[in-house]
Formats: C-alpha cells, structure tokens, sequence
DNA sequence: CTCGATGCAAAATTTTTGCAGTCCC
DNA sequence: GGGACTGCAAAAATTTTGCATCGAG
C-alpha cells in the first residue's frame, strides 16, 4: 500500500513534467523516488546520497536542479528554518497551514496545524495593501528532558 | 537630539562590553554607530561599507565578529528572511512581538506589531512540552502597484 | 536528429578561521 | 607588558554555472 501511495505521486510528478514540456529523466525520478523515502525532514546533500543509492549516476548540481521543480509542482515543500542549509520534506497533500517548532537542543522539527495563522496573516498584509503569497510560523524552543 | 539619544545606546554598548570583560575597540564603536546610522534593515555588507567610512580600519571579520555582540547586547536585531545573506537592524527598544512582511517585488521589509502572536507560539510550544527560545512570524507578499 | 538535461569541476557567495602583528587596559 | 583584538587572506560550506556530452522524444 505504501508503494501504491508513492506511485500515485510519482504518476503526478510524471504528469508535471509532461504538462510543463520537460524530460523524464531516470535521475529526475531518482531523486523525486528518494525524496519521498525519508520520513523526516532532510536537507539537499541527504537527497543526493538517497538518490544516488537508486541511480548512482545522479549528481549534486541534478539535484540541487530538481528541486525548484519538485517545489513548483506542489510535491515538496522547502523549510528555511535558519541554518545556513535548508531543509525538504515531500508534501503529503496536508492542505492546513503548519506552524514549525525547532528544538535548539535536538534539532528536531515539528510541525503543526495552525489554520488560524493563515487568516492572521492574511489581515495582517491586506491591511498594508499587499497581496499575501505565503507565510510561515517559527517557534524557536528548548526540550527540557524528554523530548528526544 | 537624535545625536544624543545615539549617545545614549553607545553608552549602553560601551557598558556591555565593560560588563563583560570585553575591549572597547576603536572598531567595536564604529561598527555599532554605523549600526545606528540605518534608518532601515542592513546587510553585513552595508554595515562594513558604513563603519569604513567612520573607521577605514575596520575589516569584515571584525565586522562578522562584532555582530554577534551586539546581538547578545540587544542593542541590534537579526532578521532572517530567507535570503541567503541575513539582514539586522537597530532594535530601538521595541517591546512587543513584530511580524515582518517581506515583499517580493521591492524586497522591502515592513514590520508590524503582532502581540498576539507571542502568546500563541508559547501556548504551541507548551504543548509540545518545550521552552519557547524565541518565533517569527513571517508573511511574504506582493504589492500591487504603490507599495514602492 | 535535436535540443533539453546531465556530470564535472570551477565559480560564486556569504561567513568563518588561522596567524602574525596591534593596541587596550 | 600581556593577552584580547584586528586585518588579511585563505578556508568553509552550500548552491550555482559553463561547457562538453548524453539521451529523451
């Protein structure tokens, strides 16, 4: 069932980039197959080890390549949470708006529903005459034991 | 006047640095009065630009080196807003919680008082069992015609 | 076949660091 | 005078790009 899941996406990536007059390419697949593997966030350079484990043919200026286009397509999301790389996660259609909690001691990243942050937001721009193209949430937070 | 409420943030600077068993550098303080001279956000590089014209000694490490003082003073803000180089500012004791709406046509940066959201982030936090560090509260958007 | 896509390595960009010399306290 | 501080340039670290080649359609 899992594998059926990730076919559905591969078939919408696939359809994407019919649709936008690109290539299939082995390594475009490569990578968008590792992407959705990982159960966590994961940052360029593990995308590219992952990928390379499917086709090891793929090299880091692909991926660094694909992932304007996985972002464009709606099937990953790019998480800048402040360090110096960003972080990936694929897009399991969560149609909510999530707020991330980063833990400074573990580095784990959480994320929640916040549905009222996008209402906020949105007001928030309106009110200066601007049109709201996105908005995140960050809370910069301490576990204290046993969190990780 | 403003001349004297500068004085008065350099006095603070200058007393951190005593507190803290730091030097009072030539460097230090023409770094942080360029700081002073923005009326708006600043890169490291502009900062480096500024603090030259005061001090034709001051290199960009110092610079790099100084920021993270002032940070720690309070007396500068930093503003990650997704861009690959970081922006700062003068934090004129601005109290409450500011949300920044980043437009991505002029790439002006305004901030608004969002009180609200302080509360929210920590009761997210909280729930999750963690210690808020710090939140952001970041809207992208586009002006239409005369934001600019 | 044609032109978009790729790999490689070099470049770009912002920030950090090692080291020898400087100057604050 | 001693050690914190600085400037310089090289190094880091992530992402981008030029170019010759490859391969999808």
């Amino acid at each position: 069932m899992e594998i059926k899941i990730a076919n559905q996406f591969v078939k919408t990536f696939r359809e994407f980039l019919s649709s936008k007059g690109l290539r299939i390419t082995n390594q475009r697949l490569a990578i968008f197959d590792a992407a959705l593997q990982f159960n966590v966030h994961f940052t360029a350079e593990d995308l590219l080890d992952k990928a390379r484990a499917l086709d090891d043919s793929v090299s880091r200026a692909t991926v660094y390549r694909s992932l304007p286009l996985l972002i464009e397509s709606n099937l990953i999301r790019e998480l800048d949470v402040g360090k110096d790389y960003k972080y990936y996660s694929a897009n399991m259609d969560s149609k909510t708006f999530q707020a991330q909690v980063i833990c400074v001691n573990c580095d784990k990243i959480f994320e929640i529903d916040a549905p009222f942050m996008e209402w906020y937001g949105k007001t928030v721009a309106e009110k200066l005459g601007l049109t709201v193209e996105g908005q995140k949430l960050q809370v910069t937070a301490r576990c204290d034991r046993d969190c990780c």
